[in-house]
DNA sequence: TGCGTCACG
DNA sequence: GACGTACGTGACGCAC
């Protein structure tokens, strides 16, 4: 139904709701767990309550419940202090958030909420648009903020004292009709949110001014013509801050939605999903009452607790059955598939391509699967076996038009009450992306595992198949072959394909139901939430936008690099005496060691020699005893340094550059780095050389387009920052808040320097030991670090413990915690597993070390990935992108008039990216630069 | 495929 | 008392 006249929208302000069924209620927890539900129960029971009333004229035709997405909104960058004494939610109730959501698309009304807006925003958008119409609107709440909206075919309704918010109410509220509550508040201000207003001045006064003016705008303009000095000195000297605060409460009806009116039309819910999540949540009344009205038997509910999670009572699924899966060939029978998503309210979603590449890959075929077991593949891009030699062949018939099978799943993709499921989502989105599918919202099984399990082991899906699911899923190598007579997958029958698809779709939906009750047993429901799936969209438009790389410059450094190289390998070759490949560490040990007999020659364990940079440097130092191997030594390393470079840079980027776009896209790895870094893969633009003056010359091939600029943001010491703050060492706390050189401070105080005599060796050796206690220092690192003895090494970190005993406390509990949890965790309560910390041996010290610099560098990542993941609604509307992360540096590229308000905008993103989560005891700190390329930029 | 090496934070 | 060690990554070439 189009939504016009006589159609009737009701908006549930869903986070108000979860405020007051939390305070309304006592604390109450799932039996089997402890897990906090009572708001998720008091937010059912509104809910049901509304679903449930009775028709008559304001029944509605369209509903939506609607969220507050976050704290941060567009109003703060209006005015900063806006909601920003907002005390942090209670602890019990900040897992419950998401899990309204799920009762809300479980109850099968559509959940909306917008990054960077309040639900007020949202709710004041599409009331607008039923209006407009040619509807009508029931806002359901009671919050004072909404009042401007009543009137024109707009009603609020309290659903606490169930009663009419009309115009005669709003006006006795506020003294003056709805078009004019703005003007009131402007003035009167809201010491709960910070809106500033007028000093002295209440609604009443307010009201009075705005009854004897008209608006605010004459009342301003005249505002000398008032004859109490106090309120006239206050509208004089506050002008701003009025219309400032007249921003901040005005709500904004053209919010950009990815939904329509039409999207929210009332659906009946699912008894069976329905029954399951309220089962799965131990509501023993709601499900009754629930169940009574849909005439269903109400399911039991176990409460017998699980002694471990892995113990938990696990829903009987059917084996997986390749055999059982479907093709869907034709319109109609994909038409039966939507519907039934749709009744289910999910789907588990995979897609086929041709390659791993996602800017390369061409779309295959769609798997789904709506429940275990109940798995389909629609192919749509398999080709006959042979082709010419283009590689170009026909269609296989028996295929629906991609493009058409593709229309038919995008509203389905799109769907905001549809809950997609996929493993690595971030690949099908990018697919689906270049078809102009958005998929939302999402869950992602390989990020569920991720939170549960990092550092436990990987989280592909062949392992977690075979490990949660013991089950063993079709090898593709068996579908495609390996090596030079390897396939791609279009070129697979269909029928083989079927099976192995429509499995990783079966898999995939059985791991999500095993993972979601997981997920809060481990509580761990925030982080996924809030580090890991939300960075996915975010991720994959930075990929897909690319990094601009000049192939000339590369070109030219490669030549320039095999010239000297050459000349090089002529010069080593004379010196050794032979003819050798300077590239095989093997034979370079053979000519030094045995050859030409140099001393300190040690064998590893594959019995070759070691010939690593310490070594070879060492070797440069013989000059006198030895002045044929210290030259052949030097020049080794000169060689390598241009190997690497050509090999690893300047040739293989060249390689990566998009024929089409003219960029080179990166992946991240989302889930693969043990702390909560992101890896970069194909390539890896992460390890682009910047500490030596050749190699830092690689980054002025990264440019920007004409008319562009190339944006660099870093935090400055973000991981010393933060282990100040760990560890709470006031002495590193105060140095960070007054912007001391850390290193410098910790020189003076270690080795009893005053500031102003530092010499740059003894602040080299502090810097040293700074980074040390972030790796979990060991007298053997630091001395083989600094190249001095190691028990000197040992007086360093004895003296450094002593002067910080904050430091030895962190690292003494860490290692205890460890034990005691089996994981470390970050301040924003991502989990990482130590399986070794009770080994023994020398596994043991990796461990230790790896527990105590995890926290560090793990709280280092979260912080990055909240600033990114705020990133694109901070930056929305300048012509400005997110090209690259590199472990605390953001790079942009942006229209040359965008630059400044980008860094300002960015740079105070990235510097409150802990809150409100955490509030940071040291400030962090963010330097910026800019220019034609990334070297001018850095 | 494993190892050594070396690029980055 | 000896073991072996700074933390976290990815890509390349060689040797098997």
């Amino acid at each position: 139904m189009t939504f016009g006249k006589g159609c009737h929208l009701h908006l549930i302000d869903g986070s108000a709701y979860i405020f007051r069924a939390y305070h309304a209620l006592p604390p109450l927890t799932r039996k089997s767990d402890g897990l906090p539900v009572g708001a998720v129960a008091g937010f059912c029971n509104i809910l049901w309550n509304e679903l449930s009333r009775n028709g008559g004229k304001d029944a509605p035709t369209h509903i939506a419940v609607v969220f507050d997405y976050s704290s941060k909104t567009f109003r703060n960058e209006i005015y900063p202090a806006y909601k920003a004494q907002r005390p942090e939610p209670p602890e019990d109730l900040r897992p419950q958030f998401s899990l309204t959501r799920e009762a809300t698309r479980a109850f099968n009304v559509a959940c909306l909420e917008a990054d960077g807006f309040e639900a007020d925003d949202i709710i004041a958008t599409l009331a607008q648009q039923a209006v407009d119409a040619g509807g009508a609107c029931t806002i359901i709440s009671s919050d004072k903020d909404l009042m401007q909206l009543v009137g024109n075919g707009i009603l609020m309704r309290d659903p606490m004292k169930d009663r009419l918010i009309d115009r005669a109410e709003v006006e006795e509220k506020f003294g003056v009709p709805p078009e004019k509550v703005v003007d009131v508040q402007s003035l009167s201000g809201d010491s709960v949110d910070n809106v500033p207003g007028a000093p002295g001045i209440g609604i009443k006064t307010a009201a009075l001014l705005i009854n004897e003016y008209g608006d605010l705008d004459s009342l301003l303009a005249r505002a000398d013509e008032i004859k109490q000095p106090k309120r006239r000195e206050a509208l004089i000297q506050n002008a701003d801050l009025i219309r400032i605060s007249r921003q901040l409460v005005t709500l904004k009806r053209d919010t950009p939605l990815d939904v329509t009116l039409d999207d929210l039309e009332v659906r009946a819910p699912d008894p069976e999903r329905l029954m399951a999540f309220l089962t799965d949540m131990e509501f023993r009344s709601i499900t009754r009452r629930v169940a009574e009205k849909l005439k269903i038997a109400p399911p039991a509910i176990t409460e017998t607790p699980p002694a471990t999670p892995e113990d938990a009572p696990r829903p009987e699924a059917p084996p997986i059955d390749p055999g059982t899966y479907e093709a869907i060939r034709d319109m109609a029978a994909l038409q039966a598939w939507i519907d039934r998503i749709r009744a289910a309210g999910h789907v588990a979603v995979d897609t086929e391509t041709t390659s791993l590449d996602e800017m390369r890959a061409e779309l295959v075929g769609i798997s789904l699967c709506i429940e275990a077991g109940q798995a389909a593949y629609v192919p749509l891009g398999h080709r006959q076996g042979g082709g010419d030699l283009f590689g170009s062949s026909d269609l296989v018939a028996g295929q629906i038009p991609m493009e058409e099978a593709l229309a038919a799943l995008k509203p389905v993709l799109e769907d905001p009450a549809i809950l997609k499921i996929g493993q690595n989502m971030k690949y099908d989105w990018k697919i689906l992306a270049r078809h102009g599918i958005r998929i939302a919202p999402f869950d992602d099984t390989m990020l569920m595992s991720y939170a549960m399990h990092g550092g436990l082991h990987g989280h592909g899906m062949d392992f977690l198949s075979e490990n949660y699911l013991s089950h063993i899923p079709i090898p593709i190598k068996s579908l495609l072959g390996s090596g030079k007579s390897a396939i791609t997958f279009d070129r697979v029958g269909i029928e083989d394909a079927v099976k192995y698809a429509a499995e990783d779709a079966d898999i995939t939906l059985r791991l999500w139901e095993r993972f979601r009750p997981d997920l809060h047993r481990a509580r761990v429901t925030t982080v996924y939430e809030t580090l890991e799936r939300p960075l996915v969209p975010v991720l994959a438009e930075m990929e897909m936008a690319g990094v601009k790389v000049d192939r000339d410059t590369l070109s030219r450094m490669s030549n320039a690099f095999a010239q000297k190289m050459a000349a090089l390998e002529d010069e080593i070759r004379t010196l050794a005496g032979a003819d050798f490949n300077v590239g095989s560490p093997k034979q370079l040990g053979e000519i030094l060691f045995d050859r030409l007999g140099l001393p300190g020659g040690e064998k590893g364990k594959t019995g070759a020699y070691a010939t690593g940079a310490e070594v070879l440097e060492d070797l440069t130092t013989m000059e006198d005893s030895h002045p044929t191997g210290a030259r052949l030594a030097a020049r080794v390393l000169d060689w390598r340094q241009l190997s690497k470079l050509k090999s690893t840079y300047t040739d293989a980027l060249q390689d990566h550059i998009h024929p089409e776009t003219g960029r080179v896209h990166t992946s991240y790895v989302i889930a693969g780095a043990n702390t909560g870094r992101l890896a970069s893969t194909d390539p890896n633009l992460q390890n682009i050389p910047v500490r030596t003056e050749e190699g830092r010359r690689i980054r002025e091939a990264f440019v920007a387009p004409a008319g562009r600029r190339i944006v660099s943001l870093d935090y400055s010491q973000i991981e010393l920052r933060i282990l100040a703050h760990i560890a709470d060492i006031p002495a590193l706390k105060q140095a960070f808040k007054e912007g001391h050189d850390i290193h410098a401070m910790t020189a003076s105080e270690m080795f009893n320097v005053p500031l102003d005599q530092m010499t740059p060796d003894i602040r080299r050796q502090a810097k040293a030991i700074n980074f040390g206690v972030i790796y979990g220092i060991s007298g053997f690192g630091l001395a083989r670090n600094l190249r001095i003895p190691r028990a000197e090494a040992q007086g360093f970190i004895d003296r450094y413990f002593e002067r910080f005993p904050g430091i030895k406390t962190y690292m003494d509990d860490t290692i205890a915690f460890a034990k005691a949890h089996g994981f470390v965790q970050t301040l924003f309560g991502r989990k990482i597993h130590t399986p070794d910390i009770n080994a023994k041996g020398p596994g043991a010290g990796f461990a230790r070390r790896g527990a105590i610099n995890a926290p560090i560098q793990g709280t280092a990542a979260d912080v990055i990935r909240r600033a990114m993941i705020r990133m694109p609604a901070a930056i929305a509307g300048l012509d400005a992108r997110m090209l690259l992360q590199v472990h605390d540096e953001l790079l942009f590229e942006a229209a040359e008039d965008a630059v400044e308000p980008l860094i300002a905008r960015a740079r105070e993103v990235m510097e409150g990216a802990a809150h409100p989560a955490v509030h940071l005891s040291v400030p962090l700190i963010v330097d910026a630069g800019q220019g034609a390329n990334w070297a001018e930029a850095h």
